[in-house]
DNA sequence: ATGTATTATTGAAACGTATCAATATTAAGG
DNA sequence: CCTTAATATTGATACGTTTCAATAATACAT
């Protein structure tokens, strides 16, 4: 009932404390004999070593944590996956905490995530126009992921504003001519896709084009009545393509449009902005962009391991009394704050013709299976 | 850069080790000026209290941890959203970890959650026949989740049975004469909604039942391909109603019929299996039951919570010196060691009558919005 | 055999906090 | 102002590991 420790196993296996802990942690060093004898009273004990202790004797955990906003998007999920793959590939876990749109919520995680000595922390901010860098001075290495900022630090985020020129460009070069953009520009992210957006508008004068600042990105429900009420208006005057700024208000657009009598995308056609691909996994052949989550995941593991990796080197160089070469490198580290990865966005048109928003179901297309992502 | 500890705390406010603790867990035991004085040097420090020590030293870690086979499954992510709204409202974190389809990978997660001095854990386990229960005599509570079993332990599961009773006789409600069952039976719990199908099928003695034992439960490709195939059977032969074992496999289902030329429902109509919310978020009305994860994973966090009140009133009896009534608690669990909690299922029945099946967007559906899942 | 080089094993000293009995401080009552 | 009760604060101890210098046990060469 009692723990069992490692002065147990110990008592067990007639060996001291130290090489029950070697025997956890440098298996090698020790002879095959004894090592067995260690692991079979392990066993028999049911010995399971304690991690804090671990911890706080040894230093760092081998495992990153990831704090996302909501668990329930597919983006979020697309990121913890990336995140996921690339932390296993390197011999690292990965645990998610899910701030639920708290931000107290979400500090207490970050903290708790550093007071557990987790080699490194990602956090997807919680979007809001007042964001600032969470934490202070850091213990730890942390990549923002999914925002941008002036601030020093590390960050991966999509490039919303060529994800905006992209998915504008699409529609113009589909002889769109009356181009409506839908969304609230609530948060800075979708504030760069309209910028972008708006920079293709002024290209192309004799297109015209019209934001309706509604609709909150993550309800459909705004969509769909966006959409009715896009139908109703007279048919010379009505948008020949409408840009949704994300693809769950798109799904909406898309009912509305449909639900009021006209064809999408015969009489209106639709494209979204994010690649969620949970907003198409339903057969509705949407086009948007960037399905990048899993690369924003994978790129803040590989910046948390950049940093690891740096200051292992550091330490050694100091170890070896080489300190100026250390000193240089952190003067280097000082004079560079800044680290910023975007992702390029990338058209996923899957409606390369405005006819072809009609019918290709994407179960339908080899190599890309929806499974994956129910 | 060194980390601040408890100790720099009690030296900048001049005051000892046990009243910065004290500070940390119980404020109310000062005095206001002390109080204030302590809060100062921390944040002045920026101290951070080092988790791995506090949870070795004090015991126990306020949160649960949550094993999970997979990331990207609505039905998994409904369970941690569940498990996560029941923990916080009981004051726990919740700490998700994904198996990532890997025994091995679930195994360490499990032991290091049981390292880490987490109050509970709560696994979905990895399907596959081989169930066995994970982890050998618990140190601390554990929750298996979507899984039965003739072992002792907490279960919270799906009446799978009751949920191919369900839909089997939603089918036959609305006229379906040739019914197929369409889904690979690769784990119990599959089998169990072919079991419950077909006691319905005995009771009905004229309605034709057809199982095709093909189709991975979470590749909507195989659906469609299936469906290609009986879209292309005779008008008198192919069945009037397919029941997909999952709802991933439905909409491949639905695709492939419609992609034949077919129209759903009105040709073959398609109904799900298990609540996916995400597999009907495109638009397609699709009839299922048992969105039920959200509840499996509150009352997961419950079973959590009894057994960790459980432990706490024996302690307190037997620190009271009242042994007996101490020993007759733990006698009475021992005789009682199974706790299974079956969560009821219900039908999604989007579609209603057959017709309805060819529009009523869940967009337009007030109160019942999309954008949660997505 | 004997001494030396190599490799295994040992056990004491951290790691940073919570706890709790002991002590110091404050408040209340006369 | 003194006594007693209530409340604050202290600091030694324990928590279960890892680490590392010291020691013991081998293997190897002579």
């Amino acid at each position: 009932m009692a723990h069992v420790t490692i002065q147990d196993v110990a008592r067990k296996a007639h060996v001291s404390l130290g090489t029950v802990s070697n025997a956890i942690n440098h298996p090698n060093k020790l002879r095959p004999g004894t090592l067995a004898r260690v692991r079979d009273a392990m066993s028999e004990l049911g010995f399971l070593p304690n991690q804090s202790a671990r911890m706080l004797a040894g230093g760092r955990n081998a495992s990153f944590g990831l704090v996302l906003p909501r668990l329930d998007h597919g983006f979020s999920l697309q990121i913890a996956n990336g995140a996921h793959s690339e932390a296993r590939r390197h011999g690292y876990g990965l645990l998610i905490a899910n701030a639920d749109e708290d931000l107290v919520l979400e500090q207490d995680y970050l903290r708790y995530f550093m007071g557990t000595q987790m080699s490194g922390i990602l956090v997807q901010p919680l979007a809001g126009k007042d964001w600032a860098p969470r934490a202070g001075a850091l213990p730890i290495p942390v990549v923002y992921l999914d925002t941008h900022s002036k601030q020093p630090g590390y960050f991966v985020a999509v490039d919303n504003v060529a994800q905006g020129r992209l998915i504008a460009e699409h529609a113009i070069s589909l002889q769109a001519r009356r181009i409506t953009v839908v969304g609230r520009a609530e948060d800075p992210n979708l504030e760069r896709r309209i910028e972008g957006i708006r920079e293709i508008a002024l290209k192309y004068p004799d297109v015209v084009f019209r934001h309706l600042d509604e609709g909150a990105w993550n309800l459909a429900r705004d969509g769909y009545m966006i959409g009715s009420r896009l139908a109703g208006e007279p048919a010379g005057e009505r948008p020949d393509f409408v840009l949704a700024l994300t693809d769950v208000l798109a799904t909406g657009v898309i009912a509305g449009i449909q639900d009021a009598g006209l064809s999408v995308p015969g009489d209106i056609a639709v494209a979204g902005c994010d690649g969620n691909p949970l907003a198409w996994s339903g057969g509705v052949p949407l086009t948007t962009c960037a399905p990048a989550g899993y690369e924003i995941g994978r790129r803040g593991v590989q910046f948390l391991i950049e940093q690891i990796e740096r200051a292992k080197a550091e330490k050694t160089l100091t170890e070896q009394g080489d300190v100026e070469a250390a000193a240089s490198m952190s003067q280097e580290a000082d004079e560079n704050p800044c680290h910023r990865s975007l992702v390029r966005p990338f058209l996923l048109a899957r409606q390369s013709t405005v006819q072809a928003n009609v019918r290709s179901n994407p179960a339908a297309q080899p190599g890309l299976d929806l499974g994956t992502y129910l």
